[in-house]
DNA sequence: AGTGACTTGTCATTATTTGTCAAAAATACA
DNA sequence: TGTATTTTTGACAAATAATGACAAGTCACT
């Protein structure tokens, strides 16, 4: 769970950048991406953007990974998660 | 799109029921059930429910179609839905 | 025109999310 | 160890979104 934080996180660190820095980028503050590489609380996508940008990743990679937490918090706890996302899946490829 | 509201409608009408009798078992408003049925509004949880009762339908049929439909409004216009949707999955799957 | 069913738009209320701050905890390292 | 730096935490305020209620509207039918 929380796959955007996790591969922030990995990121960041494989740079040896700080948390302070890229909330400079960001215009946020500390805790908030913090918070983010932690899976407490979620960017937008304009921040997802902004951040591939800073660290020079794929901007693709990161969306997808942000759509997938935000799918994965919609269907937290549900019983029918599975089946849902299917039919969801079906209705897109129409 | 709005897979419950279609069937909700489907159901209804099948039944020759008048939306101001499920608002009544529902509790809510006339308008808001008209909304719902046209996917304008959402139903929480407790409602599909209840309303799967009224109708004498699966609980889980309908929950499935509720779950898809919050999906389906995370990832709209999305152009990695597909991809971070399919990775969510997975993520289900362990 | 009158009635009943449904729809629409607006608004107030409520709930959720987002971001900040201050302080605590963890880490690094002289 | 002591201290400076980084990260985490919890509480709070601000911003945003969702919910539900109401009144007025449309439509179909008689």
């Amino acid at each position: 769970m929380k796959k955007l934080g996790q591969e922030l996180r990995k990121i960041r660190e494989s740079k040896n950048i700080l948390l302070r820095q890229v909330a400079s980028y960001l215009e946020i503050d500390t805790a908030m991406i913090s918070k983010v590489e932690r899976g407490e609380r979620r960017l937008n996508r304009q921040q997802v953007i902004k951040i591939a940008e800073y660290y020079n990743t794929k901007e693709e990679k990161l969306l997808t990974l942000w759509v997938c937490d935000k799918v994965l918090d919609v269907v937290e706890n549900e019983p029918f998660a599975k089946k849902g996302m299917q039919k969801a899946l079906k209705a897109l490829e129409v």
